[in-house]
DNA sequence: TAATAAAAAACGAACGCTCGCTCTTTTTTA
DNA sequence: TAAAAAAGAGCGAGCGTTCGTTTTTTATTA
């Protein structure tokens, strides 16, 4: 596993993104090696290739006419690989929504790790959420498919899925409680933990409203820390 | 034209579903007239029973698979119908997705509408906000599956459910900005015009999180309300 | 280092099947 | 009894997938 990379404070994107480890290459090479009983190539440099052009196709296809509507024959001409090459390297179609659940699994993971290792619970609380928003950001192909393709997925992965969303919620849910001077004055936890979590997800899934002048996804995660401070009271 | 529903102050759930006007064959009845190019048959009754038949299936089969994977088949055994029952009905797939864009379109002016018959910006917000949210509780699967379907529409189409939304951000902007006292010292208007409209939709997108204490959701209404007078200073 | 053998990857036509939809016939309605 | 609605078998297109073959890459040998 590659080593934590949101321990700073005060983090802007940019920083960010200097230290975030899943470079495009590495996170096929990782996916690559998590999911070798999906994928038929054995030679980790022609399946990372591949992955790359069938990914870059799906993302660019699935937002305009969604998953299930598209078809191989679409991701044929998007890649340019043969019917033979696509299905070396992904076996089968709905392999390609289930490696991507992997691979936000994978990030998602990793940034709870990070969040942990904060002793102060205000340090850790905004390590999570802008490790959260900023990765999301970053891989926001990603994110938004897992998103809004969770349904295309086989119910065991369905499951995964929820439990993902779940577990950041419950995560940020518990540094908020103990953050809460008096609990009683105060709004509920879980409440303030859905609007956390609600606001980094509106950014990765409405990224028409947001294009780009980059530097206001800083100033957006500050408005979303503020407000959350500003709520203990 | 329908009179509007949400005036009064204060609003409770219970209240607002009491006064809501479109009951389930309302709704149909309005629909029918309002999309006779759509729908094959020329009886209200007939059409009114079958468009109830067929969006109920369509309800319970979308969020499990998907709106692409259910197939007219699905719909047949789920329905009752026949093949031509359905067509006649809906004369093709497609005319299930942008008949819900419809209502849905038809309600939110409806909302619209309503606050801006209120004179005080506060009472007008209050009115929007619990309006939408409301309504798009009482019609959960109507707004859920419009969000995630969207991109099943034709392209025209597509673009008004995008314009929907966006129309109801600038709404809430507008209202923000008159209650903002100092707009230096506060946030963006359009950051908490977000906020609440984000967390509108995170009730009805995910339903299995609030099923359902029914009264949490004026708790949850108030908290929203709070939070963005809270955000004023 | 060049020649060769073995393994892996890529190709793409063809398959069985399911899709959305049509259309003739039958039934129901007013 | 004329018009409207419902039925459901059937159609062609296009789907995901398979598989026999070819091409490329890697490993071995001389």
């Amino acid at each position: 596993m590659i080593k934590e990379f949101t321990s700073n404070k005060g983090l802007t994107f940019a920083e960010f993104k200097k230290h975030f480890p899943y470079s495009e290459d590495v996170l096929y090479a990782l996916l690559f090696s998590r999911n070798q009983a999906l994928i038929g190539i054995r030679r980790e440099k022609f399946a990372v290739r591949n992955l790359k052009k069938i990914f870059r196709a799906t993302f660019k296809l699935v937002p305009k006419i969604g998953f299930q509507a598209m078809s191989l024959r679409d991701l044929l001409s998007e890649t340019g690989l043969s019917m033979g090459g696509v299905y070396l390297t992904i076996t089968n179609k709905e392999n390609i929504a289930i490696i991507v659940k992997d691979a936000v699994t994978l990030v998602c993971d990793d940034i709870v790790r990070s969040a942990r290792e904060e002793a102060d619970p205000g340090k850790a609380l905004e390590c999570l959420i802008k490790g959260y928003l900023y990765a999301s950001l970053l891989l926001q192909p990603w994110f938004y498919f897992l998103y809004f393709e969770t349904r295309s997925l086989p119910q065991t992965h369905q499951n995964d899925s929820k439990n993902l969303e779940r577990a950041q919620a419950t995560e940020l849910e518990q540094l908020i409680r103990e953050l809460q001077k008096q609990p009683n004055n105060s709004y509920p936890p879980e409440f303030i933990a859905t609007m956390a979590l609600s606001m980094i997800q509106e950014r990765y899934l409405k990224p028409w409203k947001y294009k780009q002048p980059a530097q206001s996804v800083d100033d957006y995660a500050d408005n979303c820390l503020q407000l959350i401070h500003h709520s203990f009271r």
